[in-house]
DNA sequence: GCCGTTTTCGGCCCGACTGTTTTCAGTCG
């Protein structure tokens, strides 16, 4: 069992997931889960409280008991409570859980009462009508149970933010079509910038809320209805992602919003107060007795709990009540305040358009600066430049400055890391440059200390200016490898290099927890496109999603300044 | 299992939709 947060996070979810097929106390099972979430997006390592115990109880939700098991899990690296629930019960039949229309008692039941321990078993015992023979279970779920078991076999259970975007605005513009629409929103954790949604869901403001109805279960892309009413409908796209429509009335937009954002934590925490008021909070407004005070917009409803608007991305329960109530809320960086991108590749190495394109492209995509950072030769697939390729590309570079306008190109590389931490090309090349991205390709698997030391060292060279996609994750695809962030964030305040947020739709690397640790640690990040083509600076956008969810402001980005003194910066970098 | 400026015990968020019902349990968000 892992001991990073996300370690200790994911065994309070299982032991949750355990104790909810036991049928346990309720609160308790929410115990647990409120705990995983806490320490899932804790910015500090819980491994290295070490010097003080106890500490772990002044986490919030984390009380004597749960502090016992973290410490024990940090110690030995196990949880017993963990290993007496695994074999107690069969492996698989938590996955039963994932399943929608699955929850803790009928995963129970079909256990004990058909022998289903699998989701794979779940759809063999539908197939053969032994689920309609239970008490209960009729032949329509069993048909809708194995629809829904086959599916989650079949795919990915979340879909990449830059995905959902697509969809979302696709099925945004049909509805717009809709006779009598006033405002159409998309909320959940699409609005809040999470890296994956599970589903869309929108919010449609309609004087006639059957027309819009009738039109989302008609949309083309429809492959089946789950569900459909008056308030709302669901929906399974061709391409499997479940999209909920809800129908509200103007004057609880708002409240609607607040309520189908998220997230679940962030509202329950704001319900917590609104009963502590001796007010109700709820989808259709806040209510002091019988009497609706407020719902018609989003800023009435945190106002009656006495608090300014929260943004959306931070609607996490990660503290963001707290400073409200305080007015620190800080004031979030947004996509008009980069100046520039750090991190832009050309067909000299894997980009897929000219230098000539990419810069264009930049000044179209409103930039007023933009580094030209291909790969070094050492990564030879993307075809990377050795010292002769790289001046070439330097002097085609500065011809291209003393003609472009609007537009300054910087020069740059991704340079690789090699495995003992030195990096690709000699100094005395690199100094030809106005910024060097080092970066990790190779050597994933290396333990955690070396891993880490390789990236410190490469840090501690020449000329080093900002450490590209920091831990290498592909988002459902490649995990992040073993490092130690927090001595990465350390290191880099001291040399005075920096991170990158890279924005690409597949990597979001540092994500929104590694943007909040940056923060705390005092570090500036820049938030770059990794673009490949003309097309790659829409990602943008999505960088400053995570930058948003992790409490950046603009001042904590290093390419929201002016050129003048960013080049000051990198100068000092590249010594 | 957590928490407390009324509480160390008794609370702990709330409504829609579905299927199998005969008045409601289960799931979801």
């Amino acid at each position: 069992m892992s001991t990073t947060n996300a370690g200790i996070g994911a065994i309070f979810d299982e032991i949750a997931d355990w104790l909810e097929l036991d049928q346990a106390n309720a609160f308790r099972i929410r115990a647990y889960r409120n705990a995983a979430r806490t320490i899932d997006s804790w910015p500090k390592p819980l491994a290295d409280f070490t010097d003080r115990p106890n500490a772990y109880a002044e986490l919030p939700g984390i009380g004597e008991d749960l502090a016992e098991k973290i410490d024990e899990i940090v110690r030995t690296g196990s949880c017993a409570q963990l290993k007496a629930l695994r074999r107690a019960h069969p492996r698989g039949l938590r996955e039963l859980l994932r399943i929608p229309g699955i929850g803790p008692k009928r995963a129970s039941r079909l256990f004990r009462e058909a022998g289903v321990t699998t989701p794979r078993r779940l759809v063999v015992a539908a197939r053969a009508g032994r689920l309609s023979a239970m008490k209960g279970f009729g032949p329509r779920m069993e048909t809708d149970l194995l629809q829904a078991a086959s599916a989650y076999l079949a795919s990915g259970h979340r879909w990449k933010l830059s995905f959902a975007a697509q969809q979302a605005e696709a099925i945004s513009r049909y509805l717009h079509e809709s006779k009598g629409i006033a405002s159409l929103d998309v909320a959940g954790s699409y609005r809040r910038q999470q890296e994956t949604v599970g589903d869309l869901d929108i919010l449609a403001c309609a004087s006639r809320g059957t027309a819009v109805t009738r039109r989302f279960l008609a949309y083309p892309d429809v492959a089946r209805v789950l569900s459909q009413g008056p308030t709302r409908s669901s929906v399974v796209l061709k391409n499997g992602l479940q999209v909920d429509l809800r129908v509200i009335k103007p004057d609880s937009l708002g409240s609607a919003l607040v309520y189908f954002t998220g997230s679940k934590a962030h509202n329950v925490a704001l319900r917590r107060i609104a009963q502590k008021e001796g007010m109700k909070i709820n989808e259709y407004g806040v209510y002091r007795g019988e009497r609706r005070i407020a719902g018609e917009t989003e800023q009435s409803v945190y106002a009656t709990l006495g608090l300014p608007p929260i943004p959306p991305e931070l609607r996490e329960n990660r503290g963001e009540i707290e400073c409200a109530r305080q007015h620190r809320l800080p004031a979030l960086i947004e996509r008009s305040d980069l100046r520039g991108d750090l991190h832009v590749h050309t067909d000299a190495s894997d980009g897929h358009a000219s230098l000539a394109d990419m810069v264009d492209a930049a000044r179209k995509a409103g930039l007023s600066y933009v580094a030209i950072t291909d790969h070094s030769r050492g990564l030879g697939v993307a075809h990377g430049l050795d010292a002769d390729r790289l001046a070439r590309q330097i002097d085609l570079i500065d011809r291209l400055n003393e003609t472009s306008r609007g537009i300054t190109v910087l020069k740059g590389i991704e340079i690789e890391i090699l495995e003992d931490g030195t990096l690709d090309l000699p100094a005395s090349v690199l100094r030809r440059l106005d910024l060097v991205v080092g970066a990790v390709h190779s050597h994933f698997k290396l333990s955690r200390t070396r891993q880490t030391e390789r990236i410190l060292r490469a840090m501690d060279q020449p000329c080093f200016s900002i450490l590209a996609h920091p831990t290498g994750r592909l988002i459902g695809e490649r995990e992040a490898y073993e490092v130690d962030l927090d001595r990465l964030i350390r290191h880099a305040g001291e040399r005075k290099c920096f991170l990158e947020v890279n924005a690409h739709p597949d990597r979001l690397d540092l994500n929104d927890i590694g943007c909040r640790m940056a923060r705390d640690g005092g570090m500036r990040v820049a938030i770059c496109s990794d673009s490949h083509d003309q097309n790659g600076f829409a990602a943008l956008r999505f960088g400053i999603g995570q930058a948003r969810r992790g409490w950046l402001q603009s001042s904590d980005v290093i390419n929201t300044l002016p050129l003048k003194e960013l080049r000051t910066l990198l100068k000092a970098t590249m010594t």
